[in-house]
DNA sequence: GATGAATGAGCGTTCATTCAT
DNA sequence: AATGAATGAACGCTCATTCAT
């Protein structure tokens, strides 16, 4: 006899998706672990059986990114070819898992911005795209200097991150809502028109 | 009989500056009232006295960059000439702001991505910036997809306010400090060749 | 018009005096913050508020007997004559400390027991007696060795001491009340018969 | 096919020893059942499948106790002779107990002054010595009055116990370490002394 | 204007205890 | 006999806010 419909998803998982819900809403302070188990519909004390404080909490939540991070660009890591042809391939990567997790840009620049205390998580989840974006660009840029491979680095990840954090917030002024398919699809344009002017100039 | 000569600073000002720094440095939620009235150092139902309650504490630190933000960037906005000289003209002033205002881009960035709870008051700050790009663009783009005017207002504005927020993150990966008067140069720098790269690929 | 006729007692005072209750009826973990306040009828945050945290507060509490313990022996150790009157005078001092101060002994009793993390302070308040009762034998006992003064502190103190701190748990055996005057006074002279039974012995 | 040859320790009694160890360290209330559990390196429903609460677990613990005890002093309880020579007996016998049991005197005075809620438990466990001694004392002593037989409880009682109590608290004024071997014979030298004084005095 | 005192609600965390397996 | 999961109550402590002076 089938004892729920519902298959009672693994505890830990679903507090841990709370977790990464309610933090990615209201940001890590303004979270409360009874919020938390609330949406996770378990008990307060429970939170602190699976995942030993809060602060270990928010770790757990974004080594999970770390790890869904790192498979999704795997492949546009790995990918050879031409210089444009991997920039734009990451690019695609890049959105595609920010599309998929639509948490995740907010939870980053939240951590970013709410002082030093969790910059070392940070990094931590940054520094492969650094690095990637650093060994690409190799010879078709200078060691230093205002086209510095960590130029773009910047210019690149806040024009895919910001425009999702900002997204909300410029509802009103756009046209239209800034996530819905049809402007998401607008973005990707606009990047790959950004990547490609970027070469073109750099050539 | 006069108790100091040096008129000693208003109080509800030097409030507002202290909560400017420590919610700057940790973010709204963590900062506690009485940290910022002990940064001030005034009693902490002063606070209160002055500005009514927390949330509008923070109103009036956004009022006041709102009109720091309007006034550095009065003359760049009046200007008239090329756009090319435009757009250029608006970057430096926006760099100087900011420069000026190191705790600013955090803050926003810290609100945008803290809940809806803050987004009115963020959107008030960046709504003129917005405006003035897309009249500024005006002809030189199209009215909508991928090379919209709103596209560039969050790449322009991503690059500018990133480099800022990601500085103490990237220090690490970075050859030197990113907010050394040298690199912001560099940046700058950067920013430029941003601006006319697109341009040249627009005309 | 008089706000009242109870003239509510300084509320520090009362909080510190609760605290001494509550702490010493049921021991220091035992004892919480909730009971505390309670007992004091305040509001459970304003314990906090005057004394910073719970421990600090049993400082505090110690601090107060430390100080107490002081002024109620200073008589007794100022006082110079015979090694014999001395010693008597001391037990005397001594008990009527504790007789007005009946909470004292178990609470010292309880720490002593409770784990090194409070010895310090209880050391603090031990030392003086242990002092002047080293100072006080000076060259009636040997300086080492089973007649050492240290022995005879061990065992008056523990003869004092133990008596009030077991006299609930003997109330049973004993044919009354170990602490009813009668009872006291009866201790009394069997310290002092103690008192002389050892000097006659040392001499 | 047999697990291991050297048949583990009985669980139960590895419990009831772990419960020992940590309750005599920090004390009843600050030792948490989790503390015991790790310590025995069980499970902690298991403490409660063999014990089925905390108070009862301390039951069990003071009751062996009452049981060792017992035994320890049983030959010295039955020996007959001089008074002098009985409680010469005795007090060897209780030290040999105390010096094997290091944990029995700051658990029975940690109960004692902890609140009336134990008291029962150290009943049981005093009685005996209590009565022992009143009967051995017998005539030698007035049945009332401050040479009668309970007030020799509790100075020969306090004159024990106190000084493993206070041991640690004295390490520091003392000039070694109070519970060295040498130290100990030192104590038991006092004792006999103190013993063989009030006899004289008695006579 | 400015302060110290006071409060109720909430915080993250730990507790002894239970239960299904 | 033994375990991992689960829970409600309580813990010490901090919070924004109020109020009398």
């Amino acid at each position: 006899m089938a004892r729920s419909m519902a298959p009672k998803q693994d505890t830990a998982a679903r507090i841990l998706e709370a977790a990464d819900e309610v933090i990615g809403e209201v940001g890590y302070d303004a979270a409360s672990v009874a919020d938390i188990a609330a949406r996770a519909q378990v008990n307060k004390a429970l939170v602190f059986y699976y995942f030993n404080s809060k602060p270990e909490l928010l770790e757990r939540v974004l080594e999970r990114y770390y790890t869904a991070h790192a498979e999704a660009l795997a492949a546009a890591v790995a990918s050879t070819g031409s210089l444009r042809d991997r920039l734009h391939n990451m690019m695609d990567a890049y959105m595609d898992f920010i599309a998929a997790n639509r948490r995740y840009p907010r939870l980053v620049q939240h951590l970013v911005s709410s002082g030093d205390v969790h910059h070392v998580l940070i990094q931590r989840n940054l520094r492969p795209l650094f690095e990637w974006i650093t060994n690409a660009l190799g010879d078709a840029v200078p060691a230093s200097g205002h086209l510095a491979a960590r130029q773009f680095f910047v210019t690149f990840s806040g024009a895919v991150i910001n425009y999702f954090t900002y997204a909300p917030v410029l509802e009103n002024m756009w046209g239209e809502d800034p996530l819905s398919d049809h402007s998401l699809a607008e973005r990707r344009a606009h990047l790959h028109w950004m990547v490609d002017t970027f070469l073109d100039a750099l050539a």
